[in-house]
DNA sequence: AATAGCAACCTGTCATATAGGTTTCAAGGG
DNA sequence: CCCTTGAAACCTATATGACAGGTTGCTATT
């Protein structure tokens, strides 16, 4: 027909992928930046010249992906980055065992030395303040468990946001789901109130290290929480 | 108001939201591994009496991220471990102008020199065999910038592999979209035969730290690899 | 000029239809 | 008895049309 994307030898790769690269395209081409509008469904679908179903799939994929953001009645616009997709992989390997826990933690050891190190270094004072904030919340709440969790995710989430490179947030935030899932059963380890809250230190320590811009010494202690980190899932059996 | 992310209550996440959710849940619940079946989309229209329409952008969504394949006639399945939905947010990151370029050689940087270190240790003979031979093959055609960009490519991807943890290997290969539009640039800066083969010298030198397993030397020929593409980049005037 | 309300446009979902690919299984030939 | 072949059953790919409800912008009324 008048498929552009046609080339011999390659098996078609559907209509539906076509309008995929279609969209990306214009994305590209238009120079779009978030929260631009899209053409609508229909616009594309005589654009394209396929039905209005194709189009429709590939916009949906699109918003799985977290690429653009479609709401009822509205064109889909450009979405701000987002790890929605980057999680979603990350879940499908653990789930489908495929990866294991500790290749994550070792590639969040892996970040976050960096992230702390960068974040000792070009943190504001406002962002210092929240991931001391995020560590003392954890202290103040050390009896809930879940709630700890939660403030420890943001404590990690913080200081990659303070590396003020949105690269390793995406990681480092896609990762927070194997984080929640496996977080608690390292904490169970930790069976007196005096171990919980040495572990809790550990975050005071690199909040400090930040505070003060050491980034050596941030990185110090946050290898040093990874380490207790990783040896309290080995001790509960996680392989 | 325009926050359609999170409201108490969950008004209506949408159907293929739920849909999405479904199947993934079944996966989990099953405890399925890749290649196994999924339902039909006729069985799951049934299973949520929605419409088939909402079945199959759910299924198409998570063929997207790579979650499942799917193909005509057969039955979608759970699909390997994938980069495609990470290299499709890294991509729209940088051309939406949300990350920079060279945010993403620091955290190739960061990443690449913890893969090299592990490659370095646990690398199989075959494994530095194929690393060494990527740095072969970049020499032996180094007067062909794309080729010796595949190769390069390929360098890094092999050397990611070699370290024996799938997580790296995605992220490094997630990135790979980015160097095939950044490479060539880097590349001219390069002018002369000399300097262009000092280039290739420092990849066979990693190779060469890899395959005699000193992974501290790795680390550090792949930090000066790194410096220098950056500022390779920095000299062409890539912000 | 401000506002209420309507019209046009857009997405969300459904139902149905056709084409073409895959699997299965049994009938027929060796 | 085994192997081939062909058709039936099932599956996905795409198209079309319909209707409900949300959004936006224009217009006519106040």
């Amino acid at each position: 027909m008048q498929d552009p994307t046609e080339i011999a030898g390659e098996p078609s790769p559907g209509l539906v992928s076509t309008a995929i690269q279609a969209i990306t395209q214009h994305i590209r081409s238009e120079g779009l930046a978030p929260g631009d509008p899209l053409p609508s469904e229909a616009a594309m679908t005589r654009q394209l010249n396929v039905s209005r179903t194709v189009v429709r799939e590939a916009f949906r994929s699109l918003s799985a992906m977290r690429l653009i953001d479609m709401s009822a009645g509205r064109r889909a616009t450009v979405a701000k980055l987002d790890t929605g997709a980057m999680s979603m992989v990350i879940e499908h390997g653990i789930t489908t065992q495929q990866i294991s826990v500790h290749q994550v933690y070792d590639v969040r050891r892996t970040i976050e030395m960096r992230t702390v190190a960068l974040a000792a270094l070009r943190r504001t004072d406002a962002e210092a303040a929240a991931i001391a904030q995020s560590a003392r919340l954890m202290r103040e709440n050390f009896k809930n468990p879940e709630i700890v969790m939660e403030y420890d995710i943001a404590f990690h989430e913080a200081i990659a946001a303070a590396s003020h490179n949105p690269v390793f947030s995406l990681i480092v935030t896609a990762f927070s789901g194997v984080t929640r899932r496996t977080w608690v059963i390292g904490w169970r380890t930790r069976s007196s109130d005096e171990d919980q809250l040495k572990m809790i230190k550990g975050h005071e320590d690199i909040a400090e290290a930040i505070l003060i811009g050491d980034p050596r010494l941030a990185a110090e202690h946050m290898a040093l929480h990874f380490d207790k980190s990783v040896k309290a899932l080995l001790d509960a059996g996680i392989a």
